[in-house]
DNA sequence: TCGTTGGTATACTGCCCTGTATCCCGGCAC
DNA sequence: GTGCCGGGATACAGGGCAGTATACCAACGA
């Protein structure tokens, strides 16, 4: 019997990353569950111990897929700053094909999902993430910022994965930055 | 017979239209040919007379998925911050799920896919379109502001999907108008 | 008038899908 | 030691999928 995984994982989880990366890369419905199971070392009858449905499964993975790592050290602005530099680190350390909530998302045209609910959570932390930011910084708006900021960001990750390019994600940074100097009222002399 | 689709269409396009609505609404894989025929109201073997197999019929498909119509009158400026409000527009006019291009991208994970051609090709259509009135509106750097239109585009895009909510729409339009008036050294005096 | 073209209707092939059933086995708690 | 739990192996049920086959029929043009 084994009851864990590979590097001592608890099984569970150690099958939520693999389907996680498969879904990612393959797509949710091309995806099935014996395929799953067969990159995961484990029989069917297994997972589905584990997870009662492929729907329950699926949230599951999007629970464990690979996440953005936002800076915590630093002033406010430099945090917000360094979340774009951390997305185009992570771009870099993956073959990214797109921001993970989009793609799932799109598959599940059903709003009434499992997973479509841990997506909203994800996401609303990251506006969340950026509100108190740009609060803490000052911002005369801040839930007005944070919300353009979210919306960069969002395009920087949809940008990103049409073409293999940093291009809009160095665009995207030097959007964000000029949304703080505006909203902090500071550098009025914008570009040059 | 019948050649002719409702209201004198091209039975050809009237597929297409059909078939880009069902996918586009429920998933491409979730959706079958025999579903596409029966709300044509065709039947299967007409359709493959007209697309040799579904992957083509995807690709017609996003060529027949509607657009957003981009503003031709007006100085440069006025066009591309008339993008964004027809963006809005267009956005309530359908029970919108995300932006078609990138919903059709996600379900087609492999990048030859024929109907990946489609999407690229009309997205370069969208940046050169932003790269045009940015050249013209006399901006510094046209590819880098049309880049971060662009990218911006992309985010409301994305963003407008996920909650039924306009503030993302609003926070891209207030963006687009920051970015435009830092790229074309107006308005040094931002908010206020 | 008659053949071709492009429809309709229906059935079928072969494959893959989710989810379940059955049986076996090995380790661990008691 | 002896249940029993959790996993291995395999097979299966039932349905949906893309795509094809067969047969028929209506319009249109040469």
């Amino acid at each position: 019997m084994r009851t864990r995984g590979p590097r001592g994982q608890p099984l569970r989880e150690h099958i939520a990353r693999v389907a996680a990366e498969l879904f990612y890369r393959d797509g949710i419905h091309v995806v099935g569950v014996d395929r799953v199971a067969s990159e995961a070392s484990i029989t069917k009858r297994t997972l589905y111990r584990h997870y009662r449905s492929k729907d329950e499964l699926i949230a599951a993975a999007l629970r464990a897929a690979p996440r953005i790592v936002f800076p915590v050290e630093g002033t406010p602005r430099e945090q917000i700053l360094g979340a774009f530099g951390a997305l185009e680190a992570f771009l870099a350390g993956t073959q990214y094909r797109g921001c993970p909530y989009i793609i799932f998302a799109a598959e599940l045209a059903d709003r009434r999902h499992p997973a479509r609910t841990v997506i909203e959570a994800l996401l609303a932390r990251r506006r969340e993430w950026f509100r108190d930011r740009a609060a803490a910084a000052g911002a005369n708006d801040p839930e007005l910022l944070a919300e353009q900021l979210d919306v960069v960001f969002d395009g920087a990750l949809a940008s990103g994965s049409k073409r293999g390019d940093v291009r809009p994600l160095q665009a995207a940074a030097l959007t964000a930055r000029l949304l703080l100097d505006s909203a902090l009222d500071r550098g009025r002399v914008l570009s040059k």
